[in-house]
DNA sequence: TTCACTGCAAAACGTTTGCAAACAG
DNA sequence: CTGTTTGCAAACGTTTTGCAGTGAA
């Protein structure tokens, strides 16, 4: 019963600690293969499965949010606390940013569908900075 | 230059028939593969592959409407419309509603994420009025 | 010694593709 | 005839699994 490194669930090992730390040092959203691509530069025997096993633990501990998007691969982001996201259409950037009506947008929602709410999840989608046509 | 049945793009074929009758004919947002069981019920040598096509050539042409999540298998929704979802937690149940601040929401949000909005999409995730524990 | 974790390879899953044959205009 | 659509099988990308081997308490 005697506990590691992590709160409750089990260890921070050195390959789960190189996939976070891939994960925190990058500003973009990134896949599994782009995690297991820079996670070999710090640590070259971690393999793609050990990427996924530390994913799912980092996810499952708070310490990461996987965003599920389309069929497409999952992405990884540090910001943790909860948020909404924009989908560029035309790059597929994808970038974090907060609404504070979900509160009441939850209740609302809640009310509608006759569901007893947990979590609401909004995404826009439309043209980043970059791709729009003007400035 | 010749048009046939459908708006623009093609023909109207017995099997994109068959694939759209048993969306239509569905309360229920049904999987690819949930459509190809039942659209093999019409017509028996229908392939797979064809029922893909099928949702595909629907999707463009605005009969369907296509819900992705997470990784799993796409769903197919004969409510073509505008429209918000909610997915039981419990039994995986997803229901339409309709959320009428959405234009508002999408100002605020693309305000917020300095994107040129196109949509806004809108999950609520809880207990359906089935899984929920009291009435 | 024990038990969690790793690495590898194979399987699973949803989806897409290449191609020959069938079909409609 | 010509172009589109079908059916089949094989390929694809992402994720999961089985299992033997490793490593830390």
């Amino acid at each position: 019963m005697t506990k590691s490194t992590a709160e409750q669930g089990g260890t921070l090992t050195r390959q789960r600690e190189a996939v976070l730390q891939v994960i925190r040092g990058s500003e973009e959203h990134l896949t599994a293969s782009e995690i297991f691509e820079q996670a070999r530069r710090l640590l070259p025997s971690i393999s793609y499965a050990t990427v996924y096993n530390s994913l799912k633990f980092l996810t499952n501990a708070g310490m990461v949010h996987e965003v599920k998007f389309g069929n497409g691969a999952s992405r990884y982001d540090r910001e943790t606390g909860r948020h909404d996201h924009a989908l560029c259409t035309e790059c597929g950037k994808l970038v974090d940013f907060d609404l504070d009506l979900t509160a009441e947008l939850m209740r609302t929602a809640a009310r509608r569908s006759h569901f007893k709410a947990e979590s609401i999840h909004l995404t826009l989608r439309g043209l980043c900075p970059d791709c729009r046509p003007a400035g």
